[in-house]
DNA sequence: GTCTATATTTCGATAGAC
DNA sequence: GTCTATCGAAATATAGAC
């Protein structure tokens, strides 16, 4: 599959002739269902968007407070389980993304990064805070590279509640 | 700058093509001064390690504990202001550094993120310790993206000493 | 829908002049 | 040390039969 050779090599270091070995197909096929390469990774990035954006759309209505950014978090850790392997693949393309991304004029989706990379650089916002509120953003989507590496044995509701307890010591000591 | 671009671009995404025409040469002036592309990609690799490695050196010989683990991240952090802009291309280009660690029979260089690896894979360990070392060290790397992203106004020092705040409230609250 | 070609481009790398 | 020129391999993508 497109999504496990993205995630273990690299969007870069993927050939469409490999996705389509491990398909079992030829690379002619994948062009009959995607028109391009560029085409099958912003499937998996629409597909997870599809998948998340209910939980980011607060994000449209809301004036963020350091509270509001914890509830959010917390929310986003919840809906890891069933969402891990897109994420992690799109934690480890985040150059590709970018790539993809600023070619394509992508339509303007509530992406939670860049509300997030607004309120990093809002002179509103204490320094304090906004350095929290990246720390805490940064180990929720990294905590998820060792959700699949070392955490295999730990139970997955108590990897979720652990992850919220490290968010709110983080965020919620104020 | 090879540095630059591999950063903004991914590895897989660059060319030699553009690092030669960003540096003001041409393709074949860059294979005077390295034998190939991984080789370019390698040279950056062992300038992180050797202005690390001393820093890191301390996981050959103790038997880390959570209180060690605290210890070195918050070294880490203060070697953070020089190495940034290697270490920030190091997490943006994990998936192509793997492989040429894998195929090239790297050397046994005391990684940090295999020592870290194996500790997270611990049973001995306390699942809860686990997974605090883990999202410490997430938020540690993820905290550099920010840095350079949002966080210019800030001071480098005051971002140091939040950053390990952050760290303490994540390690050592118990 | 999937295949066997094949076209086209780009890439990493080399040869040899200066 | 840097250049021009080029090679060979691999990549993306297409054409057309089945």
């Amino acid at each position: 599959m497109a999504l496990d050779l993205f995630t273990e090599r690299g969007y870069g270091q993927t050939s469409l002739r490999e996705i389509a070995e491990r398909l079992g197909l030829t690379k002619a096929a994948l062009y009959y269902h995607f028109s391009s390469k560029d085409e099958i990774f912003m499937a998996l990035h629409r597909r997870l968007h599809e998948s998340l954006d209910a939980t980011v759309a607060v994000l449209e209505d809301e004036d963020m407070t350091l509270g509001g950014w914890l509830a959010l978090f917390e929310r986003f850790v919840e809906k890891f389980p069933g969402n891990r392997k897109l994420i992690l693949m799109h934690e480890r393309n985040r150059t590709a993304f970018e790539k993809v991304h600023n070619e394509g004029h992508d339509q303007e989706h509530a992406d939670i990064e860049e509300k997030l990379s607004a309120a990093l650089r809002d002179p509103e916002i204490p320094v304090r805070e906004r350095i929290r509120i990246g720390c805490a953003f940064s180990m929720m989507m990294g905590g998820l590279l060792f959700a699949g590496d070392g955490f295999q044995d730990v139970d997955a509701d108590e990897l979720t509640a652990e992850m919220k307890s490290a968010l709110q010591d983080l965020l919620g000591a104020y």
